[in-house]
DNA sequence: TCAATTCCTGACCATATGGTCAAGGCAAAG
DNA sequence: CTTTGCCTTGACCATATGGTCAGGAATTGA
């Protein structure tokens, strides 16, 4: 039995190709759900043997579990924006801008996410019990605090938040529906400036500081 | 070979039984999604043996595709209140309570239609493409008419619905979380309420006329 | 150069699943 | 009552899939 850690090469190198099979597995599983998704597509789309796979990711689950628990974090750290502004103006307006961001860089992350919840979330209920309930406190006592002082329209911060989280993802999470409906191709620069803009507007204004 | 009409009580009959399955196999299509859910599964959830479910329903795709053409009436009828209205905070205001309903009416039928379009619409893209095209172009159309007229702010109409869709879906796709974070209870009668009108209340204030 | 260790892979296995079928049950028309 | 045709079902089949394994190839440290 040998204890030894891996040369800094080594390690590199596998967290490099973990990566690379993470990144093949969150399309996949964003493409056909858990149930669709297998683990010779995977393989295949990260161009490696089957048998390959399974040495860098014992199971399926353990695979998924971490494609899940990677897009959460950067579902999370999205808040970052949301602390620091002085109030609902810049923080709402940050913090769309950043979920807006997500969607259009993490659409299959997105994806899998939201499957996930809407599958029960399997994986990750003790997150959404822990992590995502406390997140979610903090951000609604915060929201509270700006109606107490008046800075923004009186408005239940939880459902607010559900709002935001429904408008900016809608974008990934039914990327193809919008695409069908832009004549089948996927938004322009100016299109997604031009999303951004309108949620941010209808938002801003809908609780009144705009 | 026959060409005898089915007898008006079997016909009926035939009719019940077909949608006892398709209401069992909504279910567990929503929980599961298509790859995940299996035929057996459905047959119990149904309470008949599975070779019983392939006499009436030949494949999954069959059964499938009928669950998915369902929800997309109960979807698009939910219109029927925008048209008749004289303007956007009726017409609008009608279309959040109605989409709100239904989501709370058929949650799994809801996540049927998410995880379809999610997974890239491959059996009803026709769909997108020809009914759902036409029915977003009329009411952008009727929209922009609202805004020409003075009756709402000048906001994209096309990124409005988009929003309409998302906050209201949002209630039944992630209904799970929703229920996490309300200390694991689903909505009561008067948190509905709230969420209705909180949901209205941004909206309708958002595009300023209210 | 030479172990030691990690990495890679084709072949293989057990199981689950969509779907079939033949035989029997049952209602209703004649 | 009998025949006709729909309905029901246990048993069965072919295939796909998650996962294993033994042995070989690379890489590393001494």
């Amino acid at each position: 039995m040998s204890v030894t850690a891996l040369s800094p090469r080594r390690s590199s190198q596998r967290a490099q190709k973990e990566q690379h099979i993470l990144s093949a597995a969150e399309k996949v599983f964003a493409e056909a759900g858990f149930g669709g998704a297998t683990m010779q597509l995977i393989a295949d789309m990260a161009g490696l043997p089957k048998a390959n796979l399974h040495y860098y990711f014992a199971t399926k689950e353990d695979l998924y579990r971490r494609v899940v628990r990677d897009i959460f974090e950067i579902w999370l750290h999205a808040a970052d924006v949301f602390d620091a502004a002085p109030g609902p103006a810049e923080g709402i307006g940050a913090y769309i801008d950043a979920k807006m961001e997500i969607s259009r860089r993490h659409p299959h992350g997105s994806k899998v996410w939201a499957s996930e919840v809407m599958h029960g979330a399997p994986v990750i209920q003790d997150y959404l019990e822990t992590t995502l309930n406390d997140w979610t406190d903090g951000r609604v006592a915060l929201i509270q605090r700006w109606i107490d002082e008046g800075k923004m329209a009186p408005v239940n911060p939880r459902h607010l938040l559900y709002m935001l989280w429904a408008t900016t993802q809608h974008y990934a999470d039914f990327n193809h529906q919008i695409e069908t409906l832009n004549h089948g191709k996927p938004l322009s620069e100016r299109q997604w400036r031009e999303a951004k803009n309108s949620v941010k507007a209808v938002i801003l204004r809908g609780i009144g500081v705009a």
